[in-house]
RNA sequence: GGCUCUGUAGCUCAGUUGGUAGAGCGUCCGACUGAAAAUCGGAAGGUCACCGGAUCGACGCCGGUCGGAGCCA
């Protein structure tokens, strides 16, 4: 979500003043309006990190999308798209609902229909998608093992999970008072597309907004699924045997880190 | 003080003419390959405010107690 202009205050986007010279790459390079894509961002973000090591630099990919960041560090190969392909299967998702796409999958791919499920219309739309447009399986799941695209050390930081949601709780409250609404505000006239419509905390202050929600209640779930992301990048993360998790809050965190790094092979 | 409505999962509420309870959201766990801060699956969680009564059997019927809301004095 950082990667759209404007969204600074709901994405806790790191401020200039606080980049100290390092060069932060991949922000503010999407309008809420323009819709983001995995496929895109594995491309575009390898590229970065290729000039970066050109440089011999140290390339450092922050986030937490748990997709996202994996389409760069592993080797994902994304199958393509086509547009009237999708656009012909959303529209019979949302016209005949996702029962009889799923029925439809279980006859060319029952594995995928199996791990996905019958109600899950946006994952039955692109595997339908895939199927039709390369003929070949859409496949049931991630591999088991994933290979790495290149060396690379992934560190996840830890906290205990009630301090972990007194934190989250009060970073949203932040949000509110440091003037998300109007940040939200200001970018709805030239509109948000469907990506960024669902960031957490713009789509509650949109409703707010709107009158659809009161603050508090816009705070509440902003805050929920805050919550709920935070759980979800641990999961995540988790799978991924090369994953470091180190204690946020050690003293020491800072030395672990390099530890880390230095001894990749651990 | 009188009348009426009301008290069911952490929250908001369903619960058919009595057969020991459900949903949405939250919480926890999990899936995840072109919207992923998305989308979807699973689980935990309730002495049905409390006490007594009639009944083989009560969240439901009767009486009382306590707590909320409204109207009238």
């Amino acid at each position: 979500m950082q990667l759209y202009r404007g969204m600074d205050i709901g994405t806790a986007k790191v401020l200039p003043a606080e980049r100290r010279g390092i060069p932060h790459h991949l922000l503010d390079v999407l309008e809420p309006r323009d819709e983001a894509s995995v496929a895109r961002y594995q491309t575009v973000a390898r590229a970065v990190i290729d000039e970066i090591v050109e440089r011999e630099g140290v390339a450092i990919l922050v986030g937490g999308s748990g997709l996202y960041v994996s389409s760069v560090l592993y080797d994902f190969q994304f199958p393509g798209t086509d547009p009237q392909i999708r656009a012909r299967l959303e529209a019979e998702l949302e016209s005949a609902g996702p029962g009889i796409l799923h029925r439809r999958l279980r006859e060319v791919d029952p594995a995928a229909a199996e791990a996905i499920g019958p109600a899950n219309g946006r994952r039955l739309v692109r595997a339908l998608e895939v199927i039709e447009l390369t003929g070949a399986p859409f496949g049931a799941g991630l591999p088991e093992e994933t290979r790495l695209w290149r060396p690379s050390v992934t560190i996840g930081f830890r906290v205990e999970r009630e301090r972990l949601v007194q934190r989250l709780d009060a970073r949203v409250l932040a949000m509110w008072r440091d003037g998300l609404v109007a940040e939200v505000e200001r970018l709805l006239p030239a509109g948000f597309g469907v990506t960024a419509s669902r960031a957490i905390g713009y789509a509650q202050a949109t409703a707010q907004l709107r009158g659809e929600l009161t603050e508090q209640q816009a705070i509440e779930q902003a805050a929920a699924l805050t919550r709920r992301y935070a759980r979800r990048q641990v999961g995540w993360f988790g799978r991924y045997r090369q994953t470091r998790w180190l204690e946020a809050d050690a003293p020491d965190r800072v030395d672990a880190a390099l530890a880390a790094v230095a001894r990749p092979a651990d």
